[in-house]
DNA sequence: GCATGATCATGC
DNA sequence: GCATGATCATGC
């Protein structure tokens, strides 16, 4: 029995040991022979095993199963600004499909498990192994009462739809503080469910990258310009989080874009591009120059979308550029639009009376794992034509004597939810390509992005199936 | 009236 | 001055 340099039984007593541990890296505590070896093992496996000196488990209890602290290693990234944000979600303990339709909330696996967690972030850096990364922050992490309503919430939805025997159907955005990530190789860990024979992706309770953002600023001290939607525990007894921000839009359903700024007794200006993130903001009683304090922590994407009088949209739904060099390196799994079109969207339709546009309805979407497959052949096929210099297919001069250029990138009709299109100041506006065009000659082109289809946001997100 | 290319407005 | 959400323009 070797004797621990810290006290097993005693909360403080591992978390002040823990913080020793700021400023330094795995090299100083690991021996040489596993930093010079080939083992794969992560980071939170070494530091449990050279530096708290336990063997990693997989047991229902905490880590520190006396003092009932769960510990958990994360990586960080830098921004430009010099702060912290997390590079990912926080993965938590396996769900047992099996076992947690009997389990109540206050005695579930996930919260006896991580009720309080000890937290090791570190800064991931591409060029450094696991042994170089610098660890900046420790500290105990307890969830607050409102947000442990929320998670409660989740963990109910998620245990839902396994009742259901949907397991299989599970995303990690159908919930907001608390998801259910997919864990393992990929769709190699196939896992039974209770109320179907169909076997389900293996998943565990991860935390949202957003509510993890949260976590680090709280505990760097850095103040966050936020406001709540909730801001007293009443509220959630009777409804669940959707269901409030919904009913705080229906009170306006029907009404014109100028009777809610009325109503409201707001001055915004409507000529503004974040017009519609104003006025959102305003609903909600959220200040302007505050964020949602929710949807940050639940990385809910907010879009608006004018119908016309058929309830299609004017306009296709826009994301960010892509740059060629990032789709060329990436993989579909670990694309950028794959990440974004997992997390849970708010549509906020205005729909077209003549002239007059007036709030039609407000939805919570996120995208089912089939359709989800059909955006996946759209980016293959991007990808393979950045890859192969095909981007340009034809040149075509107006009768103003402008240059249009035509590209073989996946339009509208290739595909039933997603093309692709220029997205950037202008013609001009432009990110290098990894291959040059054989058609141009050119070694980059007008910057480009992801689009969903109109016709999809109609029949698949407006409509109510 | 749709499909595709092009561009605007704001905030950071 | 760029990134991002939103919107305009034109040819078929």
């Amino acid at each position: 029995m070797i004797s621990l340099p810290y006290n097993p039984s005693s909360k403080d007593s591992i978390i002040s040991y823990a913080k020793k541990l700021i400023g330094k890296n795995l090299k100083e505590f690991c021996p040489k022979d596993i930093i010079n070896g080939k083992n794969k093992g992560g980071f939170g496996q070494f530091l449990e095993k050279y530096y708290f000196l336990y063997e990693p488990n997989s047991l229902e209890e905490p880590d520190f199963s006396l003092a009932k602290l769960e510990l958990k290693s994360s990586p960080l990234k830098e921004l430009k600004n010099l702060k912290f944000v997390s590079k990912e979600r926080l993965v938590l303990n396996i769900i047992n499909y099996m076992d947690i339709v009997n389990q109540d909330f206050e005695f579930s696996s996930f919260y006896k498990k991580n009720k309080n967690l000890l937290l090791v972030f570190y800064l991931h850096k591409v060029d450094e192994t696991v042994f170089d990364y610098k660890i900046k922050i420790v500290d105990e992490w307890n969830f607050p009462s409102l947000d442990l309503e929320l998670i409660k919430q989740d963990f109910l939805k998620i245990k839902e739809k396994i009742l259901n025997g949907k397991a299989h159907e599970l995303s990690e955005a159908d919930t907001l503080y608390l998801g259910a990530c997919t864990k393992g190789s990929k769709g190699g860990n196939k896992r039974e469910q209770p109320n179907s024979n169909i076997k389900a992706k293996q998943r565990a309770f991860s935390l949202k990258q957003g509510y993890v953002n949260h976590i680090i600023a709280s505990l760097s001290g850095n103040k966050e310009k936020y406001g709540k939607v909730i801001d007293n525990l009443e509220v959630l007894k009777k409804k669940t989080f959707e269901e409030v921000i919904l009913d705080k839009f229906k009170a306006y359903y029907g009404k014109t874009v100028s009777q809610i700024i009325n109503d409201l007794n707001i001055e915004l200006n409507s000529k503004a591009k974040n017009f519609y993130a104003n006025l959102t903001k305003a609903i909600l009683n959220i200040k302007q120059d505050c964020e949602i304090e929710e949807f940050k922590k639940a990385d809910i994407e907010v879009r608006t979308v004018r119908l016309k009088n058929n309830n299609l949209p004017k306009e296709d739904i826009s994301f960010k550029a892509f740059k060629y060099e990032d789709i060329m390196r990436q993989n579909w799994n670990s694309s950028e639009f794959k990440e974004i079109l997992e997390k849970k969207f708010l549509f906020i339709f205005f729909k077209y009376y003549g002239d007059e546009l007036k709030l039609e309805k407000v939805k919570f979407w996120n995208i089912s794992n089939d359709d989800l497959q059909i955006v996946r052949k759209m980016w293959i096929d991007t990808k393979k034509i950045i890859i192969s210099g095909n981007i340009v297919k034809e040149i075509k001069t107006d009768k103003n004597g402008k240059i249009k250029r035509y590209t073989n990138f996946p339009g509208k009709k290739d595909n039933y939810i997603s093309h692709v299109r220029p997205h950037g100041q202008n013609s001009q506006d432009v990110f290098s390509l990894p291959i040059e065009d054989k058609l141009t000659r050119e070694k980059f082109y007008t910057k480009h992005c992801f689009w969903l289809n109109a016709s999809f946001v109609k029949e698949k997100i407006f409509k109510d199936i």
